[in-house]
DNA sequence: GCAGATTATGTCAGTCGCTGACATTCGGCA
DNA sequence: TGCCGAATGTCAGCGACTGACATAATCTGC
């Protein structure tokens, strides 16, 4: 809104920092898009909310709509995507000291507590997020777009685990093996959340995934049975 | 076709067994779609398959398509929703000696040599199955359908790992996490197979799974670089 | 066998998600 | 100011899916 930057063409280090005024209405009527989607998901539902609606919101065409976003599903899990971006920033500056799992662990209780303390509400906080995980576990096209982002997802962290151990994803299985592993454990750790609805905040997410990490070599092993 | 049956309300132990003739032309009609779907998919992909060319290929209305199965997904899972089935008949007669890890990894190798030495080919054929895997992973609604299906069979898995061991999976996170843990673990066997493109059938598949089962313990441990 | 209750199926109209094509408007830039 | 390209609107259309109602097929008791 406030815009400090008094040239428009200014000095060199203006380069990519103030991206003109197309692209600020772009991002604008993007996170407008994005906000109003959240209101009437939250407010009436996914699958009774239409995408005419949420343009005529923001008051665009549908067809502007689908410039933005591919469909509906994708609107929706915006946000959790932003989250899932800073997620992978953190693993790639996790210290090469960490085991794998170590590093895997440290880097999603760091993106959470540092998105839980950023921003506190507005569109891409992180109690909508929370908000709209709730969502996603009773709008069936929703969760199946959801896993589908989540296996992309995976697929990076393959690569970035590789990288970081310096060996290659298709000789070695245990990268494919471990990025599988630690997402099936937040899964579980997700699944775990929107069932037992605990009203806590970020950090009740945080330590349900610890609880959740702290038991993969008790299952993993031996009988269960004392 | 060959009705070897002269009473229509035969012997006791006719109940079930003999379902009548309108639930047999159902099971048959269910059959022929599902069947028809198959051919068309393979042979000019999934996407560009209309649901009206499989019930014209049926000889029934698109109305009536709809009646059997919810959406154009579930007909294209059909085929591996019973070898699903079959894995968790599997586990459930696992003797009780095993760990939960070893009974899981068990069923799984069982369910696939089974179906793999059962029907050559066919509509339910285990290669067809194959195919079908191959054909999820470049049609996107169909993948996150696939995804879907998989953790709903993941929530059966915890429940019958829970009772297996007797004890609540609400309190113990055990059966939750072992079963994520299970399902990732066959996913990335599953990525790996489309990627690698083995032309093996079922037993290649088999040893693709092993291969995955036992890097988990080396994924989970310790630094990779020696 | 035959009415009458059930149940599967067909037909039709309609909604909604989504896309291609073309015209129009608006910001960027000389 | 005037041109270029990008963003948007409009429109027509396809395909997945659904509700409502009519029709035809099975099943049931007699």
């Amino acid at each position: 809104m406030a815009a400090h930057t008094p040239h428009p063409t200014g000095t060199p280090e203006d380069l990519g920092r103030t991206p003109g005024l197309r692209e600020r209405k772009k991002q604008q009527t993007r996170d407008a898009l994005v906000q109003a989607a959240h209101v009437l998901f939250l407010g009436q539902g996914f699958s009774r909310t239409t995408v005419d609606e949420i343009a005529s919101a923001v008051d665009v065409s549908q067809r502007t709509f689908f410039r933005y976003f591919a469909n509906k599903d994708e609107v929706a899990l915006a946000v959790m995507a932003e989250a899932e971006d800073y997620f992978i920033e953190c693993l790639r500056h996790r210290p090469a000291e960490e085991t794998p799992l170590q590093a895997l662990r440290a880097s999603i209780v760091k993106a959470w507590r540092d998105l839980g303390n950023a921003r506190e509400s507005g569109p891409g906080s992180i109690t909508s997020a929370l908000e709209l995980m709730r969502m996603i576990e009773d709008a069936p096209t929703l969760l199946a777009a959801h896993l589908r982002r989540v296996t992309e997802q995976e697929r990076i962290v393959v690569r970035v685990l590789a990288e970081r151990e310096g060996l290659d994803p298709r000789e070695d299985l245990r990268p494919a093996v471990l990025a599988a592993v630690f997402g099936s454990v937040l899964r579980a750790a997700h699944l775990s959340w929107t069932a037992d609805r605990e009203p806590e905040g970020p950090e009740g997410m945080i330590t349900l995934i610890e609880r959740h990490f702290d038991q993969l070599g008790p299952a993993l092993t031996g009988h269960w049975r004392t």
